[in-house]
DNA sequence: GGGAGGTTTCACAAAATCTTCATAGAAGAT
DNA sequence: ATCTTCTATGAAGATTTTGTGAAACCTCCC
């Protein structure tokens, strides 16, 4: 909860408001919003520790070059420009004004989802997308660690390294030799029934999640919920 | 195999280029090497498919800069530069040259390959269709699963990849010989008579869709909506 | 050196699948 | 028509693959 980043977004229309909130809720940001430029300034500076601002360029009253700019007298906060058209960039000026990137609209889940992974890694903020959710099944891939329904549950490194390898590749069909040279070292030339091993294991202790692991006869396993 | 994603590594140092051969590789990509800018543009050239680059700034004859710039003039194939010192990223250029990303030596493999799939992730290119629809049925190889007319149909092993086997080859004749040649191990030398219980299986899970499998009388099967 | 925990191997049980076989049924040939 | 050849099918047996617990093996730490 309280170390969830912060994302302020500041768009006049409340459609366009929602589309970001939801996208970027599910994606485990907590979302702060402004429908213009003066209350933009206002959250911005009555909230600590703002991540991330995604501005709107056209807005009334005060458009997002100017609330940019303002911003930028005191602080290095990313900021993300939303443009209508590729013309409407004006990459020169969102230089001066300190723009860190641009999506324009409309844009796909994926690049909006992707820009602010890149734009929080390059800002060395801690790497948005450390937290994986599947189901029940929470990881956290910096802490290392797992919950189940936010029960947490204890997992030794193969184990942890396995079910992330299943949840990064869920849907996909794994055979034990690709599973073999992904998480495991690659100069293991062991047992592929190591694997067996490990999945009786995690399916045990992620409980009745464990069922999302499923057995492909001939062939390997795969994680689906 | 055919389907693994191509990278092209582009340093002088043979070191580095084995280095992240070696990481790359391990991640199931196909890895091709070029030693120096002009070498680059070549391989990029005469290799279709390219899914990413990877890019060393420094380097003799032409920099890391010149060939982005050289390979934008055409395609806009993702780009990750690899940098010695942050300083050198010089973010502005690379934005101007269209840059996806950036690596400063030195990096660690985690880094290196987050990067990567963060950035085959946002440009899309992560398994390409691996899905097959011929009529009602509907197959999808990575998944290793298939529906008809929606409805999941379980398939065990052999059936999965005759049926594979059929729809890759819709509308030929293929004799049983064949048939066990393509989708039994080479090294199986029993009854060619076990083909008809798979096909007969098949028929039976796939329902009305299984009337697509033809017998060929005296000669073996074909699959033709 | 002695745990403690994690990883790997092994052996056997359990499950699923594959193959064979016998028989019935169809198609083609004479 | 009748015979021959080939295919469909259900059931049983053989085989392969997976699940699982226990034991052996590491490795790190005290």
């Amino acid at each position: 909860m309280d170390n969830m980043l912060k994302i302020l977004v500041v768009d006049d229309e409340s459609r366009m408001r929602k589309l970001l909130r939801d996208f970027l809720v599910k994606k485990d940001f907590e979302v702060l919003e402004a429908c213009d430029g003066e209350q933009a300034l206002e959250v911005f500076y009555e909230n600590k520790e703002i991540a991330l601002i995604i501005l709107d360029v056209m807005m009334p009253k005060m458009d997002g070059w100017e609330v940019c700019k303002e911003i930028r007298k005191n602080s290095k906060v990313p900021i993300i420009m939303l443009t209508a058209k590729s013309g409407e960039q004006n990459e020169l000026l969102g230089f001066e004004l300190g723009v860190d990137e641009y999506i324009s609209k409309p844009f796909s889940p994926k690049i909006l989802t992707a820009r602010v992974d890149a734009i929080l890694r390059r800002t060395n903020q801690v790497d948005a997308s450390s937290i994986v959710k599947e189901g029940s099944i929470e990881i956290d891939k910096s802490a290392h660690t797992c919950t189940v329904n936010g029960e947490n549950v204890d997992l030794s490194f193969k184990e942890f390294e396995l079910l992330l390898y299943f949840i990064d590749n869920k849907g996909i069909a794994l055979s034990r030799e690709k599973i073999l040279n992904n998480v495991w070292n690659y100069d293991y030339f062991g047992d592929a029934r190591t694997i067996d091993t490990h999945v009786k294991k995690l399916r045990k202790k992620l409980g009745p999640a464990g069922e999302a692991i499923k057995t492909i006869w001939g062939m390997g396993y795969k994680f689906e919920i």
